[in-house]
DNA sequence: CTTGACTCTGTACTATGGTACAGGGTGTAT
DNA sequence: ATACACCCTGTACCATAGTACAGAGTCAAG
């Protein structure tokens, strides 16, 4: 059988836009196993593998950059598993302070919702009091974003 | 005392770059409270307030755009908690969803974690193994990001 | 009255993750 | 042999969130 797909057929295969994987092309990150002499190109069940690993540790909340490190880390043979543990547990961490984050701010959320019964006006609002808080004064970095 | 600060001013105070006051600024977000003749923006204490709420609801995740929102309750005096409060409750609910997917992304990363073996090679990795299932085969569509 | 720090406007550029053509060539079914 | 789906390259464009100038004007100290 054969296991050479063109990029219409990938694409349709992994859920991907055509453009999009021709952009990972341009970045490097998922090359064409062969051409026909037509320059069509022509992918095996490795590269679809691979770029379905791009889409699913996507949705794990890795950045492209990051996808790159760990596509590296699984070519080069002598780099082993603890490479790849070590990653994504420095991810999880990045996304566990952000849940933190996130549930005080839910619990601010809540706060105002239980507060605004009495009809006060916006000026008083818990939440919007709370986000104008001197946390990241003077030059301070502020933790960014989970990727 | 004078509360009015020129932009640089300002930008040390709050800790962001001068450019970035003046690009919110460009995006109606926060407007020179007066000019200098020379044209210099002047800032009070309640724009020195918007700025900093932006900052630190963009450090959990909001995006300029959901601040703008945030922003435009607080600043129309008739807004009334009854207002406010149905905005909070979407808010929340937005919120919550974000928690829930962020929980379920870690679920995923201890599991893959965990099932990770440090000393093996990572062609042998479950975590890079795993990240291959066709979970979003045939258009299924990725739950996209984590903000 | 000059120096240096600060500010102004306007435009261009960065990164991230794509999407959308234009203007061709290819492959195949009828 | 011709219609039509598919593919090619190249370039431009989108949103988001800024950053980096250029070239000019302003302000305060010495």
């Amino acid at each position: 059988m054969t296991t050479e797909l063109k990029i219409g057929q990938l694409a349709k295969d992994v859920g991907v836009n055509i453009e999009t994987i021709r952009y990972y092309e341009r970045l490097g990150m998922l090359s064409p196993t062969a051409r026909l002499p037509s320059g069509y190109r022509l992918y095996n069940r490795e590269a679809q593998r691979r770029l379905r690993l791009i889409k699913n540790a996507q949705a794990l909340g890795f950045t492209l950059h990051e996808i790159e490190e760990l596509l590296d880390l699984r070519v080069r043979s002598k780099a082993r598993c603890g490479d790849v543990q070590r990653k994504a547990e420095a991810k999880l961490r990045r996304v566990e302070a952000k849940v933190r984050d996130l549930q005080a701010l839910a619990r601010a959320l809540r706060s105002l919702i239980h507060n605004c019964r009495a009809g006060q006006p916006t000026d008083r609002c818990p939440i919007l009091k709370a986000l104008e808080d001197e946390r990241h004064g003077k030059g301070r970095t502020v933790r960014k974003e989970v990727n």
